[in-house]
DNA sequence: GCGCAGGTAGAGT
DNA sequence: ACTCTACCTGCG
């Protein structure tokens, strides 16, 4: 168990922001994070965040929700005459860009695609609970004596979604899909992005496309491999590379930020300015226009 | 019932 | 190179 000090941080904001899906409040302080085939139980209450996890596991929190970070700089750099800007940092100061692992978000923003956010976090659970790997808790010395108190409640903000006590379901690898029918993710939801998860998980597989080479490529080059993947486009792309690669320059355009920029920055963003960081204020923005008012 | 939700591939100019 | 459309599914 470890406390720290956090400036610019909100687990809940960060469950909120739509980067990561395997996020949810189990109590008023409480949150349970899953990543990859770790598992998290992480306490806020204000700026005192409380880590439920050894210290080997602890390096790999740090490292997840960037914590070496201040966000402070960042903020500290937006035009302070830019009220649009202001009122959505405002409103999103406590948001990351969360250091995820690849294929995930491959995966995630594959399902994200003419999708909402409720059905998005729907998918990847279905996923997860029928192509994961099941760990219990009381296996390989993970088990945290503070899940035995857990309570289903349906009432919680995020879910409708019942915690499990026994144990958790890991993120599968590509070696789960790749096998299979692409029609066969339609049992969990996915609609016509099956295909896309089935094909993309084959190209790796098969060597077309490797991850490897991607975790290391800089961040144009690692956007064109992307690009290969069946379903990838250019906002998928930047996703991925913002939230698993911590490309803190991608810009992801979608819908909503279309439509920010149109209303608010007519003579153009000012890319120039943010040059860096541009991922973050994306988020700043995102955020604000998902949530704002 | 109908249009849309963190887009993209494929076909047609 | 650009524009247009179909695509699963659930929710308002």
């Amino acid at each position: 168990m470890h406390q720290i000090k956090v400036n610019h941080f909100s687990l809940d904001q960060i469950m909120r922001s739509g980067q990561c899906f395997r996020m949810r409040q189990t109590d008023t302080y409480r949150y349970e994070i899953i990543a990859g085939s770790r598992y998290l139980i992480a306490d806020q209450q204000g700026n005192l965040l409380t880590l439920h996890c050894n210290k080997e596991e602890m390096d790999f929190w740090y490292d997840y929700f960037d914590l070496n970070t201040d966000y402070g700089v960042y903020i500290d750099r937006l035009n302070p005459n830019d009220s649009y800007l202001m009122k959505a940092v405002a409103a999103s100061d406590g948001v990351r860009i969360l250091k995820q692992d690849l294929w995930e978000m491959i995966v995630t923003f594959l399902v994200s695609q003419q999708n909402h956010i409720k059905r998005i976090r729907r998918c990847i659970e279905l996923l997860c609970n029928k192509y994961g790997e099941h760990i219990s808790f009381t296996n390989g010395g993970i088990f945290c004596p503070e899940q035995a108190n857990v309570k289903p409640d349906n009432k919680l903000k995020c879910g409708r979604h019942i915690p499990e006590v026994n144990g958790y379901h890991t993120f599968p690898r590509p070696e789960a899909f790749a096998g299979l029918n692409e029609d066969a993710l339609l049992d969990c939801n996915l609609g016509y992005r099956s295909k896309y998860v089935v094909r993309s998980a084959r190209q790796i597989l098969e060597g077309e496309v490797s991850l490897e080479e991607i975790e290391k490529l800089p961040y144009k080059k690692a956007k064109e491999e992307l690009l290969k993947l069946f379903g990838v486009g250019e906002k998928v792309a930047d996703c991925i590379c913002l939230f698993a690669r911590h490309d803190l320059d991608a810009f992801p355009v979608d819908t909503h930020i279309r439509q920010a920029l149109d209303q608010h920055y007519k003579r153009g963003f000012p890319n120039r300015r943010y040059k860096g960081f541009r991922g973050v204020v994306q988020q700043y923005i995102f955020y604000y226009e998902l949530m704002g008012s």
